[in-house]
DNA sequence: AGGCTATTTGAGACCGGTCTCACTTGTCAA
DNA sequence: TTGACAAGTGAGACCGGTCTCAAATAGCCT
């Protein structure tokens, strides 16, 4: 009958002393496991706590003792799988010590993770775990760093705020992918990235937001200069996360003078994009186009062929981070650290040798590749 | 220098009113934004709370008015990209309502899971969305919806506990799977579900402890009843989660006299080692095997063939589910809901013919299947 | 027995908000 | 001029825990 809005005022410490015929004080001693009581006193109050259903009032706890036992994280997405394997690796780190994790999504949007830190940091939450949207519209982050809050980056860095961080190698790993398909005799290949960009050509380091994003394509272009290759940034491209851009982007590069016949996409999202692409336009991997990707998403070993990555210890990022972070609430402050996990080149079957004419007969060579060195 | 374990003491509503000259309770009537106070006054305290950086301690309001704007969920695993679009769904329609979400895993084990309910509920969530690991031990849930705290259970309901659910017609979706197949010409059609189980064998529902694991076991035989095969149940196979098991089983499966000709995996997870195993055995599909999955995973629509799947809207899943708890915790309350949300079967190319003899020429129709219904 | 210390217990302040209630002031109609 | 009423403001209780401090009780030694 009642519009049940008002759920039944719950038990409190108090009500638990007064059937146990005790102080509030001593009944909160034996409820909240702190200071002494007596055994027998202890035994009445926990007989009279389970008689009643008390169940402690996390809320009220965590405003006196200023700790809620809570993380919370800001992801970009949820959705994608290289965040849900980051944020099991969190939850798991976080429930082991004892801590709850609050969650919120960003969708990548700086804005948007302005409010989610707000909110969290509003909820009191003793640490927060950020994968930051973007590289310039850090104030919100500066600032819980300043309230004292422990903050640690997860997957990206900031160059201008000196926080913990946790992240990949990314700089090797794109050169280390890089290099196998230069290996591989490649020489115009091209680098996809999801960043967002008006313009899908790359001018610079200016356009990228994001230090992950930047670093790839650092170790991309290191590791093409190495091998000779001349203006290797000719071939980078940008915003291939919107639905439909991938295509256009790869249909682009496919139909100029000095079409690539390799592709590096950098991240998952965009490679299941482009490999859907490649598909459509009838191509062959490894024989028309040869393809490597971040992240050894579950498609990437069940396609024909299986697409050679760069795998990331995605999990371990996840959970390193919620190690660290929790060191940090704890107290083991030690001065901001850097961590970088390491990545492993899985070779498959998507990488082989350029088409040697155009038009001409296949390389009919077995496809795959055996890098040397990582 | 300081130990930074005390994050020095926040900016409360008494600072404020005292730099601003009010007193505490018009301060927080403007910070607080209820009750009135004088243009002047506000502009007043806003002035100071902004000098002052101050920012609300969401519990300490939490606990005064009862109300935290946080949901709590509980989820299998997050790491598996079906949960991760539910979650999403979830957290978007949550944001949009103005709530927070409170995410914790419970591994599919109902003692993690009735802890995590538990620390949930201590922290004072508004309400729970909760996908339950067994349908067995549910007493926790019976204690949610007896405490008054809205409780809505995603993807899988629970016969014994009246409360609302938002789930997909998994019978339906079994049956018109197993239809397609029959339909096909398939009579051995094989099986294979993740639920938990000693024995990999089927003996009858009580073996299940999942409403969304029996319905499709349900809609499965009831199909092929319908159409007159003999003990389909024969071909039920269990336990295909733990890493390893489900190969085992197909290899059990394909070299019985009756070896299956089509396999209908129940959730994405199996499916996936499912057509590993069935590519590591060398077979082909679909003429040497028929394969429909549950759900419409990424990588479903990148292999080749590329496999025909029954599509569930699991984004949808969790939205509808947040919002339904959203109403009830409004206080919008109807009488306890089931939610039946629809599945699409989407054709692709891994239902073909049965082989016609073994070890005979393969059948060289064209693969693929255009069920007249669904 | 008396004195001293260690342990157990209770009273009440406190955390940072909300909310009730009473008091002051201003406005307008009678 | 006075009364009624609305709006603005302040004092202080309250939410449900924790924690400090002092009082009461117990245990031990000389």
């Amino acid at each position: 009958m009642n519009s049940s809005i008002l759920p039944k005022r719950l038990v409190t410490v108090q009500d638990v002393a007064r059937a146990a015929g005790v102080s509030k004080a001593t009944a909160a001693r034996v409820l909240g496991n702190y200071g002494t009581a007596s055994p027998a006193v202890k035994e009445k109050v926990l007989a009279a706590a389970r008689g009643l259903g008390y169940r402690a009032n996390e809320l009220a706890r965590s405003m006196t003792t200023g700790r809620s036992q809570t993380i919370g994280v800001v992801v970009g997405d949820i959705e994608n799988p290289y965040f849900g394997q980051a944020v099991r690796g969190i939850s798991d780190a976080a429930l082991a010590a004892g801590f709850n994790v609050l969650l919120a999504n960003s969708g990548e949007d700086a804005a948007k993770e302005r409010s989610a830190v707000q909110v969290l940091l509003g909820k009191r939450v003793d640490g927060l775990i950020v994968t930051p949207a973007s590289m310039s519209d850090t104030q919100h982050l500066r600032d819980v760093q300043r309230s004292g809050r422990p903050l640690v980056l997860l997957d990206r860095s900031l160059p201008d705020v000196t926080v913990d961080a946790v992240v990949t190698d990314d700089r090797a790993a794109a050169a280390a992918a890089t290099r196998v398909l230069l290996a591989a005799g490649h020489s115009r290949i091209a680098y996809i990235s999801a960043t967002a960009s008006d313009d899908p050509v790359y001018r610079g380091p200016h356009q990228i937001s994001l230090s992950t994003v930047l670093e790839r394509i650092e170790g991309f272009l290191a590791a093409s200069r190495d091998a000779g290759i001349d203006q290797p940034e000719r071939y980078i491209r940008l915003g291939a996360a919107r639905r439909g851009m991938a295509s256009r982007i790869i249909a682009d590069l496919l139909t100029g003078p000095e079409r690539p016949t390799a592709i590096l996409a950098s991240d998952n999202v965009v490679a299941f994009e482009v490999f859907k692409t490649i598909r459509s336009l009838a191509m062959t991997i490894p024989q028309d186009l040869s393809l490597i990707a971040f992240h050894d998403a579950d498609w990437t070993s069940v396609t024909s062929p299986p697409i050679s990555v760069i795998s990331q210890p995605v999990y371990d990022l996840g959970a390193s981070s919620a190690a660290v972070l929790i060191d940090r609430i704890t107290g083991q402050s030690e001065t901001p650290a850097r961590r970088v996990l390491p990545t492993t080149f899985i070779a498959r079957q998507s990488v082989g040798a350029p088409p040697t004419l155009r038009g001409t007969a296949r390389s009919a060579e077995p496809a795959g590749s055996q890098p040397k060195r990582g």
